[in-house]
DNA sequence: CTCCTTGTTATACACGCGTATAACAGCGGT
DNA sequence: ACCGCTGTTATACGCGTGTATAACAAGGAG
């Protein structure tokens, strides 16, 4: 007896597939992140990835643009929640939300460091890497310019703000780290009120 | 005919695996790192790994270990080359060595990626790990805690201070940067300018 | 109700992985 | 010059990998 199926829209099943690819990512790291693992993650059977993504490093891929959007809609949403003519108020919400869930969070780390590890590697992943890291820098360069007193140079803040968020973020992710998600932000509060 | 080859004493094989298996991390990634190519990188026989290592993941272990201490030493030497009594040059060239080789190095990077990503899973990685840190932190309060106007609370300096440079690191060393080597020093002088 | 398309499963293949084991050979002790 | 210890190699085993292929069945069309 064969195991009994549905058979669903190609989008549904490619939707799925990413989110058991990520969940993957996150639970396994990269090195645990197989075809078989993956199938068995979204409830199909392993042949069935190659009928949706050309391999599975497309499939990594197009997990690291949906993680990507995911990341930035959650930041946006962030910046929505703050009344539209605080503009201090708004930018800084955009820098908080990133020690904060959903984005503070180990998985989305371990995600995110297999990401890190292809772009190398892989120069699709890395083509990838470059755009996202481009919008997101373009919206926080945004948000600093409708700051009253913009700085100059919003570009180079833009570009400090980022590392110094970076590297935050990446120690909680990291665990034990020796400081607190409020005294992060407090952090990035007072390096943005030295420059605007 | 069998392949000639010369006994090592123990040290001496001990080290080269250590030193393929960190080439090894930093060409072809986690992924790409494996018993028989570390071997052949070291240019012993696939057996010799577990003479001398519990396994793969001990050598590993032990490689981020050696990694740690070898960029330890590399900013020391940085801080060193500075005279004794400039307290302010030396954390400064502390915290600008990170953005020069060997530290600012692609191949670094994906060393450390892999450790990274190891750390969450592998328990023994994850101690190791947090004592690099901690001792790195440690040199970085005792070259803030040094200077004369040194700011009331130098933990909290010191993690924002790493967060920045690991940020600014990252993003360097992944490539493609928006910035040059020379504008993440004078940024993070910046920020160290409006502490101290 | 039946047929046909095609999404889905099951199986197989070649390969690389980490490790275990036995045979070999370098080299110091005698 | 020979022996014996052991560092080193060679080979093999079981397993998991990504992918290719054929058989199957779900579900709409007629």
């Amino acid at each position: 007896m064969r195991q009994a199926f549905t058979r669903e829209s190609a989008d549904t099943r490619r939707d799925a597939l990413i989110a058991a690819c990520a969940r993957c990512l996150g639970t396994y790291g990269a090195q645990g992140t197989s075809v078989r693992a993956i199938c068995l993650e979204a409830g199909v059977s392993p042949g069935l990835l190659r009928h949706y993504f050309e391999g599975v490093d497309a499939l990594i891929a197009e997990t690291y643009r949906a993680t990507g959007t995911r990341v930035a809609f959650a930041l946006h949403a962030a910046v929505d929640a703050i009344a539209v003519g605080d503009n201090r108020g708004r930018l800084l919400a955009f820098v908080t939300a990133n020690f904060r869930p959903p984005i503070a969070d180990p998985e989305l780390l371990a995600t995110w460091l297999a990401f890190w590890s292809l772009a190398r590697t892989d120069p699709a992943i890395g083509k990838i890497h470059d755009e996202i890291y481009a919008e997101n820098r373009q919206d926080l360069e945004r948000l600093i310019a409708a700051c009253s007193d913009a700085p100059a140079d919003p570009r180079l803040m833009a570009v400090a703000l980022t590392a110094l968020v970076d590297g935050l973020w990446l120690e909680l992710s990291l665990g034990n780290a020796p400081f607190s998600a409020d005294e992060a932000g407090a952090l990035a509060e007072k390096w943005l009120d030295s420059f605007i």
